[in-house]
DNA sequence: AAATAGGATATTGTATGCAATCAGAAGGCA
DNA sequence: TGCCTTCTGATTGCATACAATATCCTATTT
């Protein structure tokens, strides 16, 4: 069932370093030196260079030449782009979902949903729940068929997490993003396109306004 | 004015191969030997391999591991998708851009809509079109600012015109999209944003839908 | 003292070579 | 014959080594 998958060395350096950088333990702007990511992970640097592409084509990493790779710096309204286009792309999958989703894929949602609720509370391994969020969202995408869509929201949703993870006041939030969960799937099964719609884009733009207070404020504590 | 930019062989490689593909010299689905492509370039394998990379960012290459990258192949499924897409992000992205549009961008869009009856007439140098085209609707969109957005559509239109290319029959289409251009330019001209909104929508999608027309009938004709 | 040129050092870009893996053919066994 | 194993050639993945470029420091000049 589970395919063997021989893993190359240069996917799991994309996945280090993708994690490293998601959760903030490459800060923002960080220099990532080849040399030393090499040394500091025991390969060479070619599969280093090799991962810094893919990480570049997701949007985390800038490349220039002869100059090297940099964890990319995000401002605002960079921040209300993405979620800008999560809406649009969400939104516009989801219906299209909708009218092929069967009693079945409502069922795999409704189980993802549940691990949720066991995941709350010991309190918030963010990489974790990040992994199940966007583990819903595409479990409520996927009878669209959309596959390239599909990738492309992946790859917001991996952006918006990195800075969803600047918020250390989780469980607000989180709660509120649950609870917008099982009211989306509550939609979803009665087939009501509309509300569906309008519950997803909320559930997106809230969190994004949301999470655009939160930098500002923090920015404003540090200008003091 | 025009910055220097040592090029690299990686980028310089990524260019002969996208435009290989895009053209078709290098048919969907045929394999992309390393070695191969070293040779007739006169590199190394590394700056192929990093290019491969970066192409299947871009969704011309697929790579599968220790088996190589394949010039992807497409269904029509995905020509309909890729041209959905295209209309949910640009009609977006023009309407924030009408927003901001000046006297000075109108201009801008004027005159590559200039440059493009100049070229129609010689009879089709299909990659000069294609980049003009992309020139035009990226010139409109670019007043609103939204980087990221436009990049992602600047992908689409490198796959669309891979895929555009496969029509031989030319002058009726090409003259139709000249037609759409003249008209939505003018639209912008007017800041009437739901009309302009509404003529690239339909821009875009009957290009796509006569592409897929197309595509059959070509299918239907091998088939026979 | 400020500015500039030059060179030393750090870092990236590319080539070459070897190891790991895959695909297909040859051969053994029921 | 049909199926599984084993081998061989082709191909990719990765490490090492070298070349090209950028960056920083210093010395020199004005």
């Amino acid at each position: 069932m589970s395919r063997i998958s021989r893993k190359t060395v240069t996917s799991s350096v994309v996945d280090v370093l993708r994690e490293k950088i998601v959760s903030h333990e490459i800060p923002a702007g960080a220099p990532l030196r080849q040399d030393a990511l090499a040394a500091e992970l025991s390969v060479s640097r070619i599969p280093i260079r090799e991962a810094l592409l893919q990480l570049e084509a997701e949007g985390l990493v800038e490349f220039a030449p002869h100059k090297g790779a940099v964890a990319t710096r995000i401002s605002l309204e960079e921040v209300n782009e993405l979620f800008g286009l999560r809406t649009l792309l969400e939104c516009d999958v989801l219906v299209r979902a909708l009218s092929r989703m069967t009693e079945r894929h409502l069922q795999r949602s409704q189980l993802i949903l549940e691990q949720f609720d066991q995941l709350l509370k010991p309190g918030a391994d963010l990489h974790a729940w990040g992994a199940l969020n966007w583990k819903f969202h595409r479990s409520l995408y996927q009878p669209s068929g959309r596959k390239r869509t599909i990738g492309l929201i992946a790859q917001l949703h991996t952006n918006c997490d990195r800075y969803l993870r600047m918020q250390i006041q989780l469980s607000a939030d989180y709660a509120r993003a649950e609870a917008e969960h099982h009211e989306l799937l509550r939609l979803c099964r009665d087939g009501d396109k509309r509300r569906a719609r309008k519950c997803l884009r909320e559930h997106i733009l809230t969190t994004g306004s949301e999470l655009v207070r939160a930098i500002k404020s923090i920015a404003q504590e540090d200008a003091q």
